[in-house]
DNA sequence: TGCAATCTCAATTTTTTTCTTGTTGTCGTC
DNA sequence: GACGACAACAAGAAAAAAATTGAGATTGCA
């Protein structure tokens, strides 16, 4: 029975990740002893708050959500995790647990290094560091912009700027919406299902947007953009 | 905000498991300093089949399934992890990553420890270790068990083990079949949805068990064992 | 070659999960 | 104490997923 995890040994070369372009060939080598591919089926928890943040996840294709889990089973989703892009980069370094979880949106293809691996290189290749450090920034200055949503606007902009974010992976994913229920549209906007439901109704009415189904047609982005400022 | 993975002092004396028992009060501090408890929710991932395998879980409450994932897309459930039992053990002393899958069936209260910890802990005592290593043996068995079955039996005889090892949680469990799907019983039994369905009617059908909604009750485990036997 | 033990596929029914809407309740602010 | 901004609850409608059934394939073995 040929297993899942199969190696390939040329898959670190094809990926699209600039910053491994950066490393020497001994480096190179010392990431790859220390790399797994994993094959997440949709639904399928790649990290979840609380555990031990052992390695990183670099995602090679397919979509995820991540996410903070409140108590009593509430959830506020942050982002969506695109191909190219790496999980728990900030683990390399500091946090030994999880601060958030991920959940597979669709079948992704990931693959795992070690953290001590990464943090290895980055010690002995400035350049590798200096890429890791401004990715990592760079999820970062999203989370601050996350926490403004949530602390300072109400219903109206937060929904305004929930749809205008998972609206910018239309141009990748033309069908990006038809992953989300009413319910994950609320857990972004960090309100009830009932109220996505009204407050997407109202934005329908008020000619901002066009509901199609599960689809969402932005047919007034000026205007979002002026509530998600209002707040 | 209160995180969900607060710690609990008290937590690693209450649990049920006898192995903690064997320890001294250092050994205690040193387990206790590299575990972390988390909240899994129905459907989460507990560990993925190729992923690194960084620590053991201890189910503390709740449900979950063990299994392996195939190519394309299959499944071979192996076994239900109940309270009180280790998810990984495997990972202590050897293999890098897990060979197996598991997911909560319910909500599961688990703590996860280090697996150097373990390690650690084991060398230091000889009882400790005596314990982890039988459990870890007691499981493996079980997995020959399965195997035997998959390669040998034909498909009643695959079935009726499958309903009488489902069968003997009903007493800590009464609602246990309620968890599963015709499909999750399709993939204890290593066939096809549909097989599934068909055989659990003609087993009816035969005086051998009593469907009711998604309850099976056993009305005739003789029977149900010799067909085991016999494949 | 033919049969038994399955799987695959497609169509239908049933069950479960989402979605939706209306109503009422809470909490902070003016 | 009234009002705005939501959450909570409940109930019905709609959509999605699971279960069921029947009719061929397929495969290995007698």
């Amino acid at each position: 029975m040929k297993t899942i995890t199969a190696d390939q040994p040329e898959f670190i070369c094809n990926i699209s990740a600039p910053c491994f372009q950066m490393l020497t060939p001994e480096e190179m080598e010392l990431v790859k002893a220390s790399k797994t591919q994993v094959l997440f089926r949709k639904g399928d928890t790649l990290t979840k708050q609380g555990a031990f943040a052992s390695y990183i996840l670099f995602i090679v294709d397919g979509l995820s959500r991540q996410y903070i889990e409140g108590e009593s089973g509430r959830t506020l989703n942050l982002r969506i995790i695109q191909p190219g892009e790496f999980i728990g980069l900030s683990h390399v370094f500091a946090a030994p647990v999880y601060n958030y979880s991920s959940m597979a949106i669709t079948e992704c293809r990931a693959f795992l290094i070690d953290k001590a691996a990464i943090a290895n290189v980055s010690q002995q290749n400035g350049t590798f560091a200096f890429h890791i450090i401004k990715r990592y920034c760079l999820q970062n200055a999203n989370l601050y912009h996350t926490l403004q949503q949530s602390a300072f606007k109400q219903m109206n902009g937060r929904m305004a700027d929930t749809l205008l974010y998972i609206d910018t992976l239309k141009t990748t994913h033309p069908d990006i919406f038809q992953y989300f229920s009413r319910k994950d549209i609320a857990d972004f906007t960090g309100i009830t299902t009932e109220s996505a439901v009204k407050l997407l109704k109202s934005f329908e009415k008020d000619g901002l947007i066009i509901l199609n189904e599960k689809d969402i047609i932005l047919t007034n982005r000026p205007m979002l953009e002026e509530i998600s400022k209002r707040g």
